[in-house]
DNA sequence: ATAATACTTAAGTACCTACTTAAGTATTGG
DNA sequence: CCAATACTTAAGTAGGTACTTAAGTATTAT
């Protein structure tokens, strides 16, 4: 099962901060300093902040010299999304088919009819 | 801003035992005992954890009687869902535009030909 | 070689989370 | 009435989270 991976994911997801950093991220890539500049925190806070997203999978990092660069790995993302469409999903079809009965019941009424 | 909405629907989908209670609820409402039957926890912890759900507002409950029914408020589900999903297609367009550049610069390297 | 840059590690602190058990409060069926 | 049911509240505990400052380690520019 992906339950863990999706615990990391809602997670990571789940901080402000954190999603100030993937929103930076889906507009390209960027260093670790350029992620901190905008934010209020120190290094050592941003750079954890990092592991969660990395750690969870929606952020992929590389590091060439000396400086690291970040980018989004949308799998992740796409993941976490369908979990939340397909609760979504099932719950409306539910209500619809409420609906539908609800018409259907109410036609009955209308015309005190049954089939048969 | 929805920060703080968005902090409480991640924070609140990040733990598997939630996102258990929601499938559940996904399929219709239920009342607490119901919900907390499959779990393997004490029913304070299900209570705790329908409170997250419903300060969150995924969940909405209405008591009745001595029994409280419990059912799916979409909204917040939408709400997270579209966050993931700007940022993912955020991301993507960005990749399709280096593909498009990336075959206008190979195509010019082809027959090394400029538009006018 | 020296110094500035760009991270990285370590350690400590204040809160927050998920869980438990024990003891409650309403409702409802016999 | 009395007891079973369905939650609810309270209090305590073990572990997790988000920060901080201080002190590193590599790389790159002068």
């Amino acid at each position: 099962m992906q339950a863990v991976a999706l615990d990391r994911t809602f997670h990571a997801l789940s901080d402000p901060t954190r999603r100030a950093m993937v929103q930076r991220l889906a507009r390209g890539p960027a260093s670790v300093s350029e992620l901190a500049k905008p934010l209020a925190i120190s290094l050592p806070a941003v750079m954890q902040h990092l592991a969660v997203l990395e750690t969870s999978g929606i952020v992929r990092t590389e590091k060439v010299g000396r400086v690291r660069t970040c980018s989004v790995e949308p799998k992740m993302l796409t993941l976490a999304e369908r979990w939340i469409a397909e609760r979504r999903e099932s719950w409306e079809r539910k209500l619809d088919r409420l609906a539908d009965y609800l018409d259907a019941t109410a036609s009955e009424n209308d015309n005190d009819g049954e089939s048969k």
